[in-house]
RNA sequence: CGCGGGGUAGAGCAGUUGGUAGCUCGUCGGGCUCAUAACCCGGAGGUCGGGGGUUCAAGUCCCCCCCCCGCAA
């Protein structure tokens, strides 16, 4: 089958990977190559990556709704379109190129995290389920009736960077069953439940600013939902440091809320919350990798300082 | 050539105006103790990222290169 494929990050490679090894005839769309890293080199995205590799021809649009976009769409002819993490609002137009529709795979249970970052706002959020879901593009945003879900529980520890391996890989298994369903003609779309719906934004680098008022819970949830990126920190002693791994404990020390209660290299870094203790694993300090927490304590006292 | 911070013992760090390279942990040996991840004593372990230069003398000052990291995108 002809398959426009319309994805940009990571999230999309398994889905991507899996349409080129059903042997469907592709044609990748995706952003423009940005400037990366350290010295801004432009660099391609994965999908495009991916593409070259097996000699997909790739079209890359700022925005595909304008009409140089259209037309390379149209011209391309696909019957149907697919959708993963491509970062970009369709119009009708493009929407109404693909005789079959569009298929979007996204990384939540519609219609709840309808938007950008919705396996990071889970775990910030400390939802103990998600999953994915396939749907039918509409122009509005992620509003487009359902046609399939998986659920798929997140464990207490999980990161945003974990869960989103496993929620790309299961996106690509259930885009698979759905295009199979699709052409078997046993798929049947419901449409959302407006009342259900719940929408998330972008995650800044901003969203990653730990508050230690707030309980144990809810910062260790923020710490594994924004790693690994942008990376929860706070401050100490005027300098950013990194918390890149946290671990709930049932201590009852007291000490003014950010201090460092325990700090030493044999018992870790254990810091006062609004609601418990929350030690600290893993972390950086300017300059430096990340660290596991006791072995920073060798070099930099904490025992009593704050963080803010 | 976007801005900035770093590379010193196995690990994490300190090293002031150039003048015998230190600290904590680990490691090895010994001691103390009912006992210990605790405590005491002692030892091993470093071409101070690499190269060149200045100097009687460079971890430290100057130039070049490599690698790591944060910010900005």
């Amino acid at each position: 089958m002809r398959i426009a494929f319309l994805g940009t990050p990571d999230f999309a490679i398994p889905s991507f990977q899996m349409l080129i090894d059903e042997g469907h005839e592709l044609a990748l769309f995706t952003n423009p190559d940005r400037p990366k890293g350290r010295h801004g080199a432009l660099t391609p995205p994965p999908t495009k990556e991916l593409a070259c590799k097996h000699g997909i021809p790739v079209f890359q649009f700022e925005k595909i709704r304008l009409p140089e976009g259209v037309s390379a769409l149209r011209a391309f002819a696909p019957e149907l379109m697919v959708t993963a993490a491509f970062g970009q609002i369709l119009s009708q137009e493009n929407l109404d190129i693909p005789p079959l529709g569009c298929i979007n795979v996204h990384g939540s249970l519609l219609p709840k995290y309808r938007g950008a970052a919705p396996i990071q706002w889970a775990i910030i959020n400390g939802e103990q389920v998600t999953g994915v879901t396939t749907m039918l593009t509409e122009a509005g945003l992620d509003t487009g009736p359902i046609l399939l879900k998986r659920e798929t529980p997140i464990d207490e520890n999980e990161t945003a960077g974990a869960l989103f391996d496993r929620l790309a890989i299961m996106g690509a298994a259930l885009l698979q069953e759905t295009i199979a369903a699709l052409l078997a003609g046993t798929l049947k779309p419901q449409p959302q439940n407006e009342n259900a719906a719940t929408k998330c934004t972008m995650i800044k680098k901003e969203t990653g600013r730990v508050d230690f008022t707030k309980p144990a819970k809810r910062v260790h949830d923020l710490v594994r939902g924004v790693s690994p990126w942008p990376g929860a920190y706070a401050e100490m002693e005027g300098e950013t440091v990194k918390l890149w791994q946290t671990r709930r404990t049932e201590r009852t020390e007291r000490g003014e809320i950010g201090a460092c209660v325990i700090a030493n290299p044999r018992e870790g870094l254990f810091v006062q919350t609004g609601e418990g203790i929350l030690e600290i694993t893993e972390l950086q300090f300017p300059g430096g990798k990340r660290m596991a927490a006791k072995a920073a304590l060798l070099g930099h006292p904490m025992q009593g300082k704050l963080f803010s």
